[in-house]
DNA sequence: CGAAGTAGTGAACATACGTTCGGATGTTTT
DNA sequence: AAAACATCCGAACGTATGTTCACTACTTCG
């Protein structure tokens, strides 16, 4: 493989990152706005020197249509979804602790807005109403995001003794913690800090009637 | 609503199949080309939908942009219209009733499942807590199907004196309508036949954290 | 030194390309 | 039945875009 200047190599680069960024290649004056040149003949003659070169393919005459055969620079890890699969994880007990979470091959979609995070949230269908009175229902799906720790107050899904999952407030007290649930009519679980262990915090909710 | 069409579905995974093979993605009349059409606007309105139901993204003017944002592959066990574009049409009072239904070139983006029909449907997004008690909250989004009227005890969007829109369950009493809030610090409303209008009713609820 | 490669400007050209308009013909929804 | 939508045509407009040309100014290298 022949050399490749500093500034081809700048070039090549930038087109890989346009192409992340954006999902689709640039125009030739794009490039040559990123670079502030004043004309748009300089840029072509760098991706002639890359095609002959072998970092980049394109074809004739056809606008955009730049692809990166071989970057020098490995890309960044930066897309945007509009919309994610979700697994549904299984059922979480709003009342007494029901059940643990289990597998299931089932999906639910979601908008990407109500993620709090590209990757990693799952979804939970809520059984009883010891949320009730913060508007979480029985049946109600929750947005989950996956969490060592929680800060004091959050809502959380934490596993109690490893085996059971229960959807409540969480408080650290002195030498223990209090999983709080908002009914009025159910008392609040008191649990030593080792058999408690947060999986995740609420981000969001849905409800279909 | 939006279901896709059996053509916007061939020409959405032809631009993927395009972007798949050649790494860039396909002009309008490339498309036109695959499918033998004569013109390219035809083609350009298949896009225009796309994009509007929210499975093609594109940049205005600039040739090539297309970038396909949900394949809507019918995999396994997923639905054939998983997501709906609906209008937010406003906000609605569930405490008294605050501003009516309004204009607002806005949409939200919800699973296709939250719907009660295939059209029609929109959204609104609350203020007050007068059905706090059913467990809608100040701040969480209702999907509405319109309707003229409503059966007795179905929660409902309803104008009074056709200006002021709230969110109340509606029953019929003799010679006049109760509006009753979910609340137990708030009092029904009690109105004429002919002062009240049903706008819509409830069929989901969403709500971010 | 002169030849060759890199880097850039500014103007100009031809066409690729997105977009719009008016009209036509169906199908689907209300 | 009317209204709304989906599908397509053909023409036309204006800009986006690739490409070339002529010219300047380095740097590198045999």
């Amino acid at each position: 493989m022949k050399g490749i200047t500093q500034r081809q190599q700048d070039v090549l680069s930038y087109i890989g990152e346009y192409v992340e960024e954006k999902g689709f290649p640039p125009a030739v004056r794009d490039i040559a706005k990123r670079f502030n040149l004043a004309s748009a003949a300089g840029v072509h003659k760098h991706i002639k020197a890359l095609v002959r070169k072998g970092y980049l393919a394109k074809e004739k005459y056809i606008s955009r249509s730049l692809r990166v055969i071989r970057p020098n620079i490995p890309a960044r890890n930066t897309r945007e979804m509009q919309f994610a699969e979700l697994p549904l994880a299984g059922y979480v007990a709003a009342g007494q602790p029901i059940e643990a979470v289990e597998q299931g091959g089932e999906y639910v979609t979601v908008p990407a807005d109500l993620l709090s995070r590209p990757t990693g949230n799952y979804v939970l269908k809520v059984r009883g109403d010891s949320m009730i009175e913060e508007c979480i229902a029985d049946g109600d799906y929750v947005i989950m995001e996956p969490r060592e720790s929680a800060e004091n107050g959050e809502m959380v899904v934490a596993l109690i003794n490893g085996q059971e999952a229960t959807l409540k407030r969480i408080y650290r007290e002195a030498g223990r913690v209090r999983l709080q649930p908002s009914n009025a009519a159910m008392d609040p679980i008191f649990i030593s800090d080792q058999d408690v262990r947060v999986q995740g915090i609420v981000v969001g909710i849905w409800r279909r009637y």
